[in-house]
RNA sequence: GCCCAGUUGGCGCAGUGGUAGCGCGUUCCCUUGACAUGGGAAAGGUCACAGGUUCAAAUCCUGUACUGGGCACCA
């Protein structure tokens, strides 16, 4: 006998130790069964998982679940990334708090140390990964630096650069000086800053008035090489070919001319700092300007800021302005926003920075996704994230791929000089030294759904499982991940390393917020585990988990969730009671019931039954989890226990013989159908409980997700019966409700009389289930008119008269009659105008009028009744 | 500046042409042999705003406002 109620700690551990012991997530290729693969987004080994994790693996873990339940062999391959500066700055952090620091460790101790917090972390995380209930491959773990995936990505360097596709050069990259590394363009992010514009008077060399640039940082014009007017502006014209210096170091530079220069903005003057401003940079090409480092590396002014070397980027700012203002340089400051670019990993500001680095030539690669992408080889669940993916595609620039750090793959170029550098995995002998630099960490992300596989080499399970079916994932790193594993794919093997891309949102406080540890409104999912039970916070995920939508999570979406749960555990249980002993259980199997034999409560649930099972399979085929979760909820609570079981106990504590066995049969059938149906949502429970009822229903399978989705042999549709059933329905709360609002005890049983159309209907063959339903003692039709001192239940087709002598109040009775003739007025109304449209209309749909019509009797009958029944009462 | 989403009862969200739904919360009643992690009944919304299409609009179109996001930026 199952417990009253559902505890989940030791039902999870059972669990989980069972499905280990048995290998059931392992999976070898195998000829016949169609491929289904997931890769993991591998979460970096920078510390514990958070909810956002358990959003994004539950939801592979409930498609991977639902696909092996069709039949498919599936594959999820579990693992982790090094996670390049992320995780250095949590080892450098780590550090920091033990006054140390990596360059007095060293390359070597320090990559040591990343080693042992490498080990340490994945535990971790792919243990909480485990708790969750993620059905992983645990035979296939990865790792984006283990020897595996570092072959490959030298082996995707080396075709790279063979290609021609790689190469060093000097370019202006965005610079994170507290990380010390240069970043891609991805890796930058924009954001909006208060700050201002300085106007500074540039004297001429000539002695004359000169000209007056604005900047919002005048610290870079040490660095300035030109000062730039528009060819049209005729304020700066008498300037243009002549030099001007600029303030404290007196270094003359050229004014000259071009159109890319605004005359509304600032003064119509532009000074240019090729070395550390993007559109600088190209001005300086176009016009063979030279390029000067004003700030260095580490953030510092160089010695080309004379006064000011060494001082820091923030010092320098405002001894510089304090400077221009004393010595009149400063003609104006006026408030000005500007969006500034920080850092993705540590937000501090970016430096654009000269300096020499590896880049991935990016057109030419861009260009099989986007085929891929035309042709629909490629989808983005939901689809309006492929037009920005298209965009970034399209505009695509150059990846720098170089990061001046030491956690990640070291770049395998060597040098020596005078020879070209050579790339290679090994020392390619004495004299050669290796580039100090390592890749970007995206660069062997990007080769993930290879590598997992043994990529370079052909392997029976590159063959099996590449490509896979979908990667899921966040939009946050739609560029950054997904659009460079296509690209790699493509470019590697010609095939899309996945079909389908879902872009889940994320996981937000209940307010809306972005969690984060400075707000303190983090979700600790272990947390929510040990409260409440994975099933319960892996529901509450997927429950609201729309495609593409952020969630806001409340806590009490899991207890929610939790409850539930329970509920699926009694209906167990009672549907257990109330079966023979399981010595003496025949199976209860769908195929065995006498079709045309059963009563409308039967053919109500299965009808029903078979819709939920349908909506949950093409919710999770496409993707929307949430869809299935609400279906199935709905059909279980809402449906099977509130009716469908209150129906049955009375056949089952009846006599024996048929009906008992068929109610039987189908309380069994469909618990077990849809615990797995609920099983990739759910998989503790419905395991746990598959465990108890599987051998009543005549199953063997050990684990439910060997067996399969339960096949109902045949169509249980029924809409004859699920209108009739929702008629019924109907006529028992109009009674509830009118015992309720006249206060008639629960428990005391009452009679009842009806008439109108479908009370011989209720009366006859539906008897059972009015009277158990709406509590009563018995229920008559009507002989000589309303009996006196009754209370009135008016329903679609049915009239019931309830006898109250001396409970009743008759002015309440009126007040609530009045209420429903309100109801029933407003109905009419509604549906007459629907009619009058439907009639005006040629185009209208034959069974919608229908419909109106009898919706608009429905109303009209209603509100005769009631009319009778007030004019009686008054 | 361009583009994309969103705007539905107190809160969080479903709902892509035919009388507005769910969860949580709220009110009243109920410890009746599955479940108080429960049951029954109820209150609560002119579906952001303005136009338009249609017999019929929360739903389709246009515009506006606000919110969020993506992209690109004038230093």
């Amino acid at each position: 006998m199952l417990e009253k109620a559902y505890d989940p700690k030791p039902v999870e551990a059972a669990r989980l130790a069972a499905w280990d012991a048995a290998r059931l997530s392992h999976c070898e290729p195998r000829d016949g069964a169609r491929p289904y693969a997931i890769v993991i987004p591998p979460p970096n080994v920078t510390g514990a998982l958070h909810v956002g994790h358990a959003l994004n693996n539950t939801l592979q873990d409930a498609f991977i679940r639902h696909q092996r339940l069709t039949g498919a062999q599936t594959c999820w391959v579990p693992g982790c990334d090094h996670g390049g500066i992320a995780t250095q700055n949590v080892m450098e952090k780590q550090l920091k708090a033990e006054k140390a620091d990596r360059h007095a460790l060293g390359r070597d101790a320090f990559l040591e140390r990343m080693q042992q917090w490498t080990r340490d972390c994945k535990k971790t995380i792919l243990g909480q990964l485990h708790r969750l209930g993620c059905s992983l491959d645990w035979e296939r773990e990865a790792f984006t630096m283990d020897e595996p995936r570092a072959k490959a990505v030298f082996h995707a360097f080396k075709t790279l650069w063979d290609r021609g596709l790689i190469y060093r050069g000097e370019r202006l990259v965005n610079w994170c000086v507290r990380c010390g590394t240069a970043l891609s363009d991805i890796e930058a992010e924009r954001e909006e800053r208060k700050g201002a514009l300085y106007h500074i008077h540039y004297r001429c060399e000539d002695g004359s008035e000169g000209v007056v640039v604005a900047t919002t940082r005048p610290i870079t014009m040490f660095g300035d090489t030109a000062v730039a007017v528009n060819p049209k502006d005729a304020r700066w014209k008498r300037m243009v070919g002549k030099k001007v210096l600029i303030p404290f170091i007196d270094r003359a530079i050229p004014v000259i001319e071009d159109s890319y220069v605004e005359f509304e903005f600032g003064t119509g003057a532009l000074k240019i700092t090729p070395a550390h401003d993007q559109n600088d940079w190209e001005l300086g090409l176009r016009h063979k300007l030279p390029a000067i480092k004003a700030i260095g590396p580490d953030g510092k002014l160089t010695e080309a800021a004379g006064p000011y070397a060494g001082l820091s980027r923030e010092k320098a700012q405002d001894q510089v302005v304090a400077d221009l203002e004393a010595r009149g340089f400063l003609r104006k400051k006026e408030d000005h926003k500007s969006a500034v670019q920080t850092c993705y990993r540590c937000n501090s500001v970016i430096e654009p920075l000269l300096s020499l680095q590896w880049f991935v030539q990016q057109t030419e690669l861009a260009k099989a996704p986007l085929k891929a992408l035309d042709a629909g080889e490629f989808k983005i669940y939901p689809k309006n994230w492929e037009k920005p993916y298209r965009d970034w595609l399209v505009n695509i620039k150059d990846w720098c791929v170089s990061r001046q750090i030491w956690w990640g793959h070291r770049i395998p170029v060597w040098y020596k000089d005078g020879q070209k550098p050579l790339v290679s995995r090994e020392s390619p002998g004495a004299g050669w030294t290796q580039d100090p630099d390592v890749l970007d960490t995206w660069f062997s992300s990007a080769l993930w759904p290879l590598a997992v596989f043994g990529w370079p080499e052909k392997t029976k399970d590159l063959a099996a499982f590449y490509p896979t079916a979908t990667l899921v994932t966040g939009y946050e790193i739609l560029y950054l991940w997904v659009a460079r594993m296509q690209m790699m794919g493509l470019a590697f093997e010609g095939k899309v390393p996945f079909a389908d891309a879902v872009i889940h949102g994320i996981v937000r406080d209940k307010s809306g917020k972005k969690m984060s540890k400075s707000l303190g409104n983090v979700i600790d999912p272990l947390l929510m585990m040990d409260k409440h039970g994975t099933d319960a916070l892996r529901f509450a995920l997927m429950a609201q988990a729309h495609p593409g939508k952020d969630i806001a999570f409340d806590e009490q979406s899991v207890v929610g969730a939790r409850n539930f749960v329970n509920k699926l555990w009694n209906s167990t249980r009672f549907v257990l009671m109330n079966l023979p002993p399981p010595a003496a259980a025949v199976s209860y199997r769908l195929e065995k019931l006498p079709r045309g034999r059963l009563e409308l409560a039967d053919q109500w649930i299965l009808s029903r039954y078979q819709a939920a099972l349908a909506k949950a399979r093409t919710s999770l085929d496409a993707y929307d989890p949430a869809a299935a979760a609400e279906a199935l909820y709905v059909f279980l609570w809402d449906e099977f226990c509130a009716w469908y079981i209150e129906l049955a106990k009375a056949r089952l504590l009846g006599i024996d013989g048929e009906e008992k066995e068929n109610a039987r049969t189908i309380l069994v059938s469909v618990l077990v159908g849809s615990l797995k149906a609920l099983h990739p949502i759910m998989p503790f429970v419905t395991e746990e409980i598959y465990a108890a009822v599987k051998g009543y229903a005549g199953e063997s399978a050990e684990f439910l997700l060997q067996g399969g989705y339960q096949d109902a042999g045949c169509d249980w549709s029924n809409p004859e019966a699920e209108k009739e059933m929702s008629r019924v329905m109907a006529a028992v709360t109009s009674i509830r409700s009118l015992r309720s609002q006249l206060n008639v005890p629960p428990g005391l049983k009452i009679k009842a009389v009806a008439e109108g159309p479908f009370a011989p209907a209720v009366i006859g063959r539906h008897r059972a289930y009015a009277m158990s339903l709406a509590q009563l003692e018995s229920v008559e039709p009507v002989n000589g008119g309303r009996p006196p001192q009754s209370a009135t239940a008016v329903a679609e087709g049915v009239t019931f008269f309830i006898p109250l002598a001396g409970v009743i109040d008759f002015a309440k009775e009126r007040e609530r009659l009045a209420k429903d003739l309100a109801k029933a007025e407003g109905d009419i109304v509604k549906c007459a105008a629907k009619l009058r449209n439907l009639s005006a209309a040629a185009s209208a749909p034959v069974e919608t009028v229908a419909q109106a019509q009898e919706q608009h009797d429905a109303a009209l009958a209603r509100r005769d009744r009631l009319k009778e029944t007030i004019a009686v009462l008054s």
